[in-house]
RNA sequence: GGGCGAGUGGUGGAACGGUAGACACGCCAGCCUUAGGAGCUGGUGCCGCGUGAGCGGCGUGUCGGUUCGAAUCCGACCUCGCCCACCA
């Protein structure tokens, strides 16, 4: 059988026939399998994120996969050898509630989901390899994840420390960035999150903090760059150590450490705070005060984060009736606790300078607490009282009330007094980041477990790593979520004992999985090769093909999968394991489709909108171009089908445009006739023209991933050749080459009706088939672009007046004689003189007039 | 409160500082059809004048500025969206 033999049983378009023998024809030939270690052509790596398999895809998944698909596309007509693979996501919590709702195991419920997916995925007629696949819940894949925390734990990169985290009551412990808004609620479910201490796994993502700060070696959307930075949040200062002064509660001597920005407003700190939870606290509390701090120490520990912060954001808090030492002029301040110094960041304690900081302003103001001004704009009065903090920064200010340092600028003012404790061991120059370490214990079960095992027989022992031949730790294959609590593997006899690998004697092996932000740390590696068994991934073939040359995905995964990803490659290179420090050398984000109602498409609103039905109507290409038609990738919006039928005519017109170029509709009467005025050859001359004009405005485009114009532009030409259908001209050279480029720029776009109009072209011609797929990117003559005749628009005063049709390149002078022998120039001209005339080469001429003298 | 982005016809959207509204949707008219949710051709920013070819005015959230010329650059403001939010 040859695709040709029977690609000409019908000359209708008809979208469903086409497309189903197409893939299948494809699929055949093998021709998105991507031969990884051919090193003949250059290498491109085109990725889109992997889903979760949720089980309904929605047409936003085209939204961002279709143009990938396009790019992968028109790589290869340029002669790449391109990688485009797929997988999925497959670990995380919907799986467990829909086990919990009805019974199935999140297993077999995600891998259900998984072969829905692949089967609605497959009728997008995208080129994706999916010999390359990968399902990060299979043991094949998670057991690198543990190896990958093994390694990590002997290169002090992993770690369990107590810590307070966010409490999900539904959703156990979450990220810090999986708490949102305003409300601290959750993520996933939107349920009140509050604060828990416990053991928990963390990845040291701070090690890195710097580095991560640098995105000059890569091309990415400048939003998500600023939203990264300001996420790792560095901040240069000073800390500096203030001692306890003695009491009858205490003997004083211990050390305060505080961080501040604000080094030159030291004279101006009147006091200390420190967040509840501070460790001196107990100790430095006088015996006075010991009922006081309690309550409130307890009362900020019940509150959860939203009455911390948006229930009232007045300040609270209480003295601890102990004092510091002020180390720059020895004063004795008192130390407070209050809730809005965090004791997560910085040092978990501040020096307070009420006239400089509007937080500790406000909180001066309701304590009664003394604020004294110590920066100032050279010369302004001091003597007034201060209504709020004095926080700005201007280069005229200088310190005052600071002693002999009184009258530098505030700039050289804190260097000098950092200078000084440095000297005086009190205080040194510091950096701070907003950053945290990343948080990855999860209790949950459907996720890859923490390789470790607690010894219980021998102390010694202690947290013991599960030996590499022993990987990977399996899930069970099911879970008793009648057992109670939000983690069955806890209750797991078989799961849970485990000997200790170091004594022999009896352990427990962690119960904690694994946050799935680990699995998509690294999936890109593993796809260049799923099978292996012997290690994570092929450093010859990682070295050859990553860093990945083209990313896209949501702008929703900004500071968490798109930095843990960052982070991963640079741990893994420091490690020796890979050769690149970051991931994705380009980074495109699109917008996000919403719903009809522009709420968010989620199954529980009803707004999904299903691929299925729109490629059942109008067929995959259709729904292709519609969605890149629609409007700029990055913007998204509101899903609205308004206009389908527009791209669908498009396509139809192509086909007749293509296959009956000297046929015409019997409801036109004029269908064969040239316009008037216009020669044969005229005619093919401009349409030549306007051909290669395209394929230039196509090319350009696709650098840029501008679909929607893309697309216009070849409705343009398309529209053009439908005029000129049946007419003399359809029977010229000109016309077939516009055709024959027309279909290949297609290709990428609509790549089944594409393929049958190519088949169809070369059987009429005799030709062997060959994929129009396979065929090299077309290349614009820019002879033929440049036009011999231009309407040349004319303004009077940056006013469009009137236009006239000249040859291209005449000279200014030839055309300042024909502009100004216009009537409607000279009507102009009347009452005014031509004070200066602007040309513009190659757009138009501008007079610019003054009323006659 | 802070950061980033966006405001253009009835609609989606075009427009290196240079003819605003490409290309579509929708609508109107004509044609072709037994029929059509099919197809072809033409028209369509708003207001005014003209029988007509056409002519004029107004127009890119608001107000200013820079420029021969501004949707585009600058300043202030309004509205919407996203991100962050007591981060010392």
């Amino acid at each position: 059988m040859t695709a040709t033999a029977n690609a000409r049983t019908t000359n209708r378009y008809e979208p469903a026939e086409i497309e189903s023998r197409w893939q299948a024809r494809w699929d055949e030939l093998g021709m998105h399998r991507t031969d990884l270690d051919d090193g003949s052509r250059p290498r491109y790596y085109v990725l889109t994120m992997y889903d979760y398999p949720s089980g309904d895809l929605h047409i936003g998944h085209w939204f961002v996969k279709v143009p990938t698909d396009v790019i992968s596309r028109h790589r290869r007509m340029q002669g790449y050898n391109v990688f485009f693979p797929v997988g999925f996501d497959a670990f995380g919590l919907p799986a467990e509630n829909a086990a919990i709702r009805s019974g199935v195991q999140p297993r077999e419920w995600t891998l259900r989901n998984v072969e829905k997916m692949r089967r609605q995925l497959r009728t997008m007629g995208a080129t994706w390899d999916w010999d390359a696949e990968v399902i990060t819940c299979e043991p094949e894949y998670y057991r690198w994840n543990q190896w990958f925390f093994l390694r990590f734990l002997e290169n002090d990169l992993a770690y369990r420390q107590m810590a307070p985290v966010d409490w999900c009551p539904n959703d156990g412990v979450l990220a810090r960035e999986q708490v949102e808004g305003a409300d601290r609620v959750c993520w996933r479910c939107g349920a009140r999150v509050t604060k828990r201490d416990l053991e928990q796994w963390f990845f040291r993502t701070t090690k890195y903090a710097d580095e991560l700060l640098d995105h000059s070696s890569i091309e990415w959307p400048e939003p998500i760059v600023v939203m990264q930075r300001n996420w790792i949040g560095r901040s240069e200062g000073a800390e500096i150590t203030f001692a306890v002064a003695p009491d009858d509660s205490q003997p004083g001597g211990d050390e305060i450490t505080v961080f501040t920005t604000r080094p030159d407003t030291l004279f101006g700190a009147t006091f200390m705070v420190l967040a509840p939870e501070h460790p001196l606290v107990d100790r430095l509390t006088h015996a006075s005060q010991l009922q006081a701090v309690e309550s409130y120490r307890q009362e900020a520990r019940r509150k959860s984060e939203i009455d911390r912060l948006s229930t009232d954001r007045d300040k609270s808090g209480v003295a601890l009736g102990a004092h510091a030492i002020n180390p720059i002029n020895g004063e004795r301040i008192p130390i407070w606790i209050a809730d809005y110094v965090l004791v997560g960041y910085g040092t978990g304690a501040i020096m307070a300078v009420p006239a400089h900081d509007e937080r500790d302003f406000e909180f001066a103001r309701w304590a009664g607490l003394p604020v004294r001004r110590v920066v100032a704009r050279r010369g302004e009065e001091l003597e007034a009282a201060m209504s709020e903090a004095y926080a700005a920064h201007s280069n005229d200010e200088v310190l005052v009330n600071s002693g002999d340092f009184s009258g530098y600028s505030a700039n050289d003012g804190g260097r000098r007094i950092t200078a000084e404790l440095e000297r005086r061991g009190l205080g040194r120059p510091a950096v701070t980041y907003r950053l945290r370490d990343w948080l990855i214990s999860r209790q949950r079960p459907w996720g890859t477990p923490i390789p470790v095992i607690y010894c219980q027989a021998d102390p010694s022992c202690g947290i013991v790593p599960v030996p590499d031949e022993e990987l990977p730790v399996r899930l069970p294959d099911t879970f008793d979520y009648a057992a109670g609590g939000s983690n069955p593997l806890v209750h797991d006899a078989q799961f849970v004992n485990a000997p200790c690998p170091r004594c022999g004697g009896a352990g427990r092996r962690e119960t904690d999985t694994m946050d799935t932000f680990v699995d998509s740390s690294w999936y890109w590696w593993r796809y260049l090769s799923p099978g292996l068994t012997s290690a994570p991934l092929d450093r010859q073939r990682a070295d050859a093909w990553c860093p990945v040359d083209q990313y896209t995905g949501g702008a929703e995964h900004a500071v968490m999968h798109l930095l843990y990803s960052r982070w991963f490659t640079k741990a893994l290179n420091d490690m020796g394991l890979v050769s690149e420090r970051e991931p994705f050398k380009r980074l495109f984000n699109q917008g996000q489709i919403l719903g009809a109602d522009g709420e968010r498409m989620s199954k529980s609103r009803g707004n999904v909108q299903d691929p299925d039905e729109l490629v059942a109507r109008y067929g995959a290409d259709t729904v292709r171009l519609f969605l890149m038609f629609m409007g700029p990738w990055d913007q998204g919006g509101p899903w609205s089908d308004t206009g389908i039928d527009g791209v669908h005519r498009f396509l139809r017109r192509a086909w007749t445009v293509v296959l009956d170029p000297h046929g015409r509709e019997p409801g036109d009467a004029e269908g064969d006739r040239m316009a008037a005025g216009v020669s044969v050859n005229e005619a093919a001359d401009d349409l030549r023209r306007q051909a290669h004009r395209t394929l230039q405005k196509v090319t350009e485009d696709h650098a840029n991933f501008r679909w929607n114009t893309m697309i216009a532009a070849l409705m343009e030409l398309t529209n053009r050749l439908m005029r000129l259908r049946g007419t003399e001209v359809a029977q010229r050279s000109e016309y077939d080459e516009a055709a024959r480029l027309l279909v290949l720029m297609l290709a990428p776009l609509a790549p089944h009706i594409a393929e049958e109009l190519w088949s169809r072209r070369l059987a009429a011609a005799g030709e062997e088939w060959r994929s129009v797929h396979s065929e090299g990117w077309p290349e614009y003559r820019p002879e033929l672009v440049a036009a011999d005749q231009m309407e040349l628009p004319i303004q009077v005063n940056g006013r469009l007046r009137d236009t006239v049709s000249v040859p291209a390149g005449l000279s200014e002078i030839e055309l300042e004689q024909i502009v100004l022998s216009r009537d409607k120039v000279r009507a102009y001209l009347v009452d005014a003189e031509v004070a200066r005339i602007v040309h513009v080469p190659g757009r138009l001429v501008n007079l610019v007039t003054r009323p006659r003298a």
